[in-house]
DNA sequence: ACCTTTAGAATTGTATACTGTATATTTAAA
DNA sequence: TTTAAATATACAGTATACAATTCTAAAGGT
């Protein structure tokens, strides 16, 4: 008989658990917007849509609420967490913080070609905004920002940035939707990429920031709208 | 009979779910010191040692590792999640900023009132380190920063930095007990206050950070020596 | 003596069942 | 018709049981 074994050298395509199943599809349904903030997620409803018990989906609920995504009251269970155009604005102003100094800190340590890894990804936004497409935009976008947020030497800003950012995604498509939004973006990060060019850390930090408290307020002011 | 409804109109002393217990208690113990870095959580023994189910600490081991408290290894199970020198540098370099950040957004609404609530720690803070109580300094410290935090006016922001600081409670006594910690401390807030009273917004980010930064060096070399 | 195999123990992941409490609904009485 | 009580229902919390997987270790063959 052949040996066996010999499956075990291969990369195991490690099986999700359940668990990390309902919290990867929870997520993505209330990113993509299917689920809308307020909206109840009952724990049984979900275990027969899935045909599995209440137990992994209670697991995942728990890592969902310590995340921000859903809410837990007390005898009416789950619901996506709900968010005001406040709390945007407050994120908003972290983010902007954050990234701020990560940009700052990027700054000496940006190599040449990060540079230029930048400019393509802007460029290929600009194209994106001319044919109005959000989601590649968003794409890029994220990209774009990953560049200095990698290399600016702290991990665990670059982890909590992106937890931050995740619990916005609803409404970021959205608001970049808004005409005119991807062009004044795009034209944003040419500054930024200029700044960085320069090894202006100052301006760098100053720009990052204001590039994303404009998206905040943006955001804010579309939830506001939503809200009525 | 008595009307037995008007129990009802009493403030209920809810019962804590067995899985907040259960994250209450593990979180002490992790900050306390009893159980250490690396150290294993194991599921069963945690059930035996309480006389229940493994459910709920399923439950609560999620929240503790969504906060970062403990870590999953694949088929290893929960161990306290360990904390290198330069996590702790990272981390203190967002607090710094964070705290910085909110010190400059109270400043303008600080009240007279709050500025002498912090003397009025800050005094006790003086006398603590006279007789090397640390337990005490730390509270004591805690309330202090809450006062601007609580003020800026950012929700969010002040959530944050509490999840940050709590999960270097642990770290954070040690560090307050190196000689003349204690003493610098209270120095610095000495001219936090002093700051806050001429209402300068720059300098108050300025030494706010810098103090928060401060206590993240000492406690990332404390770390170090630990490990050695 | 060493490698392979296989049985066993331990541990995580999942299902099912039970319990207590709260909310909804129905029924009875004022 | 309104209110109050009682029953039913739904759901969160918990316990127990089982399945699947992996690590350990001992047994057997080369």
């Amino acid at each position: 008989m052949r040996p066996i074994t010999k499956i075990a050298d291969y990369p195991i395509e490690r099986h999700l658990t359940l668990r990390e199943r309902i919290v990867d599809f929870v997520k993505e349904a209330i990113i993509k917007g299917s689920l809308k903030p307020g909206e109840r997620v009952p724990e049984p409803e979900l275990a027969e849509w899935f045909g599995i018990s209440r137990t992994p989906i209670r697991e995942a609920f728990r890592q969902l609420e310590a995340h921000g995504f859903i809410t837990f009251t007390p005898r009416k269970g789950a619901i996506v967490s709900p968010i005001t155009d406040k709390d945007v604005r407050d994120f908003y102003a972290i983010k902007g913080l954050l990234e701020g100094y990560a940009a700052k800190m990027a700054c000496q340590k940006l190599a040449g070609e990060d540079i230029k890894r930048m400019e393509e990804l802007n460029e290929q936004m600009a194209k994106c905004a001319e044919k109005n497409e959000v989601k590649n935009f968003f794409k890029l976008d994220n990209q774009f920002h990953d560049v200095f947020l990698k290399v600016c030497g702290n991990d665990k800003l670059y982890n909590l940035i992106h937890t931050i950012v995740q619990q916005f995604e609803r409404f970021r498509r959205t608001s970049l939707s808004l005409p005119g939004r991807m062009q004044s973006s795009v034209k944003q990060h040419y500054e930024i990429i200029d700044a960085f060019r320069k090894k202006d850390m100052a301006l760098v930090e100053k720009l990052v920031k204001a590039n994303a408290e404009k998206g905040g307020e943006l955001l804010a002011q579309e939830i506001l709208k939503e809200k009525s």
